[in-house]
DNA sequence: TGTACATCAGTGAACGCGCGTTCACTGATGTAC
DNA sequence: TGTACATCAGTGAACGCGCGTTCACTGATGTAC
């Protein structure tokens, strides 16, 4: 290997990255179904031929995009299952470890927010995918924990499906209180209280 | 009044009505945002000049829609607050109802999850705000509930805004059941279960 | 190390197309007498 | 009832514009000897 060797690929690497965060740029405002190519090339700093080099289209740019945002979603969820301690403070960690995301990454989970129901199906069905995988994740930690005992697998999923989707709705809380710049600790508060009033559902399913 | 009288508003009002519909037709797959005025005009059978006459955009079209479908919405939760019974029976109840809209007007259910967080921000604000206005209503039948002895604001506004969005989870899933051709039993089961579940945890909370 | 050739990320011009919007119009419906 | 005029929902042609996609190209980077 020369010094020079990848200055190639790291360009092309940057290009990429370029094309991707203009695109996640855009999509603070508007939904993956409305951004144009040329648009997209314009933001990056690049033609538009250019972005052909990189991706057959918008479709494969989306699909892209679905992947990275998963990715830190994905590690999202590991950390709140591997959480431990009392309902209270698996419910505060839980909302912790969301609130973190979406500060650290809050283009992504607008992407994923908007997306979920938007008009793109690959899209759509890339992420719905991977919440069902999320969803068995969760399932099988609710079935190692000694309160789930007697618990069927309905049980068991339908448990899985509503934290999911409360991470969800948190998550969307969440960025729209930093969007109007208000305070995010009240979301956060009822964010935990609902985890709470859930757990203390659990305890009492069937008992 | 003549005979013929109104035979001009009775006409208007067919071509508004096929805009409308021609435009719910065409988001059961895209979103709002993609949707242009042209082929919605296509889709009605009118020319594209013919669309001003009832609309200054597209953006005022999609206001109108958001107008249609709360309004079926709004009855939907109007039932589900006047239902009676203990916890599975009302439980029950809700969910059937959501079912009902959701088979009796698809795209207007479908147009208001993909719009909730679409890409649209004079529509997404406009649906916020009336899920605002449900929340307070559930949270005033839930204060005049005996169960809530003891219960701060706090507490039935974290209540009443996870039953919305749960609202919401059924009727999402609900749509993508009957999208797909499946049988939507078992989605219908796993809400109700839920909805008990969440009225466990709420007759434990702080007791 | 130096040279001659290959690769390939990004360029810039060109294309055909559907878009939103405007304009003067048509002709059925409505109204005044 | 009949007539003469006003209204106005819908028409059809025209416009300028940005879109996605194609093409032959340029020149820096990479490679073989």
């Amino acid at each position: 290997m020369s010094p020079n060797t990848g200055v190639r690929e790291a360009q092309r690497r940057r290009t990429r990255r370029a094309l991707l965060d203009a695109a996640l740029g855009q999509l603070e405002e508007r939904s993956l179904g409305t951004l144009g190519l040329r648009e997209v090339a314009r933001h990056a700093e690049v033609t538009p031929t250019a972005f052909y080099r990189h991706f057959r289209g918008m479709d494969e740019l989306g699909t892209a995009l679905v992947e990275e945002a998963l990715a830190s979603l994905h590690a999202t969820v590991r950390g709140v299952l591997a959480s431990t301690g009392d309902a209270g403070r698996r419910s505060d960690g839980a909302v912790q470890l969301i609130a973190e995301l979406v500060r650290s990454r809050p283009a992504h989970v607008r992407f994923l927010v908007r997306e979920r129901h938007g008009g793109v199906a690959a899209v759509r069905e890339a992420i719905a995918g991977q919440l069902d995988a999320f969803a068995a994740e969760i399932g099988a930690v609710l079935v190692a924990d000694p309160l789930s005992a007697g618990w069927g697998t309905t049980d068991v999923t339908m448990l899985s499906r509503l934290l999911v989707d409360h991470m969800f709705m948190t998550a969307s809380a969440c960025l729209t209180a930093s969007l109007r710049g208000e305070d995010r600790s009240p979301v956060l508060a009822t964010a935990r209280d609902q985890l709470r009033l859930i757990h203390l559902g659990r305890e009492h399913w069937q008992g």
